[in-house]
DNA sequence: CTGAAAGCGCTTACAG
DNA sequence: CTGAAAGCGCTTACAG
């Protein structure tokens, strides 16, 4: 196998199989008419010169490529690489390609990822926290087709699916209240989060109903590292909490070291810890998660359903779905 | 904004600079010719319409995509993800963009993967244990310049950087020996992994030479799961094993829980554990994993300038890299 | 059912 | 430096 330089093209398969170039096109579209004997001779012509269509040519003819761009951030924590995984895995059996669109959630879009978009992308997907709000109207402003994950926004064109955090945040503030926890301490993601905005206000204003204080707050951003710096920082003073609700389950594992190991607290004796999404290392035996899930798999399920049908309907009214998240009660927390 | 149907094309920028099409792709090439009041009056219509090239339409003429296919598998050991993840980033700083291939190691490359190299990827570069051989005979096939990762192929037009497996197994079984270690065990990873076959053999042999049996093997496929279902199973007959060396990070993981959680082992103290990889979380206060560096960054930077340097000569001579891994000292064993 | 031809949006010799 | 034109590899009316 010499590596031939040149890949076949739909007119050498022509040339073969003593047909019109048209003839080659059309049986490699769905439902265009030709007959049986053309058919058997192109595919067998096809077959010898291990033709298969450009899909570089064909998506400037359709001015549709089936790409589609998928704008993602640092896969550093336990959740992006599932979301990841489970997303791309999706958009491929359903015969799109995703093409990478790095982003970073402090800047708006830089050149290189706004490259990606050059390559005509049917659609963008925008997940969790992968882009500053300024960024999103960027997008916004470009008249493709917006899929927004892990935060609302109400626009032309832009649907957005978000799992249900107030509701979330809701559920831990009352399952630690009715289990008798009276020192609650909140510790929030980054900042400018719409996940950590919505989290960080729901469960404010449910222990505010329920009449229980928030004792004390940290600021994490969503990292390892920034748990256990802030719990070790929460724990310090005289009135210890009994209680930590984390923001996600990365800053969780981050504040189950840090008691467990650092200060020799005993879990969920001494303090409760409850994180935020599920990821699958929380239900590993050193962790033991109690935590709130984010169904990823539905929600990934749903965002494919939406894309189809804005790909089928580019001006069909925008969507928004919250779909609720789940309590799991394991080992971290006296519930 | 009324998310405008149809994206300005060169056409329309020449219309309103009043130059030719010709002159609004030159303003768009670098190194081409233009005056500076040509530049200056294309430049400021390209701004007004928000015109970019379409990458479609110059992959098409230039027969260069920019797109470079990378083959993953699932992302759901701690491993894959900051691989992939290191990347993407160096292919997308280098102005490449990175197309999604999904494999799946025990299969051929399937029809859906396949569609992605229809985009005419410039190159491809495989991930470790993401296909089987049989995929990677069906990509050299192709005629598109290989890259491997994580798999040693000797092949024109392939090249291949793999860390030195055969090293990284060494080291441990010399550390373990040198500290008094002598009921020695081994947890592999996916048999038909090639990181597998080079890691269980140089441990074996490692071992042989130094005149220490290895008195228990167990199997595993590189999943946490796995890695805690073969430690119970080890760890239960009566002739315990005093040293486990696993085959990647994840399993080690798994192998730690088992024995501190559900068999109430002290480790180190009745049982050392050794991974390979050094993922971000081996360095958590909860697992404190010694093993064997991986060295990923470098893996990654080498692979961008193995894949330059094929991009700008075809036929160049293939290359081989293998380097070196570290041993990094935790306290998961008595070293 | 089939072929000739136009066209998708660019780049790049080729003349000037 | 600049424009007219060919060509990249397809799809898709349009005639027949």
């Amino acid at each position: 196998m010499a590596g031939e330089r040149r890949r076949a093209t739909a007119v050498d398969v022509a040339r073969l199989a003593g047909v019109s170039q048209s003839a080659v096109s059309r049986c490699f579209t769905e439902g265009a008419s030709v007959s049986a004997e053309t058919r058997g001779r192109v595919l067998e012509a096809a077959r010898r010169l291990s033709y298969r269509p450009n899909a570089i040519a064909r998506s400037l003819t359709t001015r549709r490529t089936n790409l589609i761009g998928v704008v993602m951030g640092d896969l550093d924590g336990p959740f992006q690489p599932y979301l990841f995984e489970t997303l791309t895995r999706g958009l491929a059996s359903r015969g799109r390609q995703p093409l990478l669109v790095r982003g970073d959630p402090a800047d708006a879009l830089d050149g290189t990822a706004m490259a990606a978009l050059d390559y005509q992308v049917d659609a963008v997907v925008v997940t969790a926290g992968s882009v500053s709000p300024a960024a999103v109207r960027g997008l916004m402003a470009l008249g493709v087709p917006l899929l927004l994950y892990g935060r609302a926004v109400e626009a032309d064109g832009v649907d957005s699916i978000c799992c249900d955090n107030p509701l979330g945040a809701r559920l831990v503030a009352q399952a630690l209240v009715a289990a008798g926890h009276r020192r609650i301490a909140y510790l929030g993601g980054r900042p400018t989060a719409f996940s950590e905005q919505e989290r960080g206000s729901a469960f404010r204003a449910a222990l505010a109903e329920l009449g229980v204080p928030l004792i004390a707050v940290g600021e994490g951003d969503y990292s390892y590292d920034s748990g256990h710096r802030e719990t070790l920082r929460l724990l310090a003073g005289p009135d210890r909490p009994d209680a930590l609700f984390c923001g996600n389950d990365a800053m969780a594992f981050g504040a189950l070291d840090a008691a467990r190991t650092a200060l020799g607290l005993r879990v969920p004796e001494d303090l409760s810890i409850v994180g935020f999404d599920d990821v699958p290392m929380a239900g590993w035996p050193s962790f033991s998660l109690t935590t709130i899930r984010n169904p990823v798999d539905e929600i990934v399920a749903m965002l494919l359903d939406m894309l189809e049908r804005r790909l089928a309907d580019p001006d069909a009214p925008p969507v928004l779905h919250r779909p609720p998240p789940l309590l799991v009660r394991r080992g971290s927390a006296r519930l």
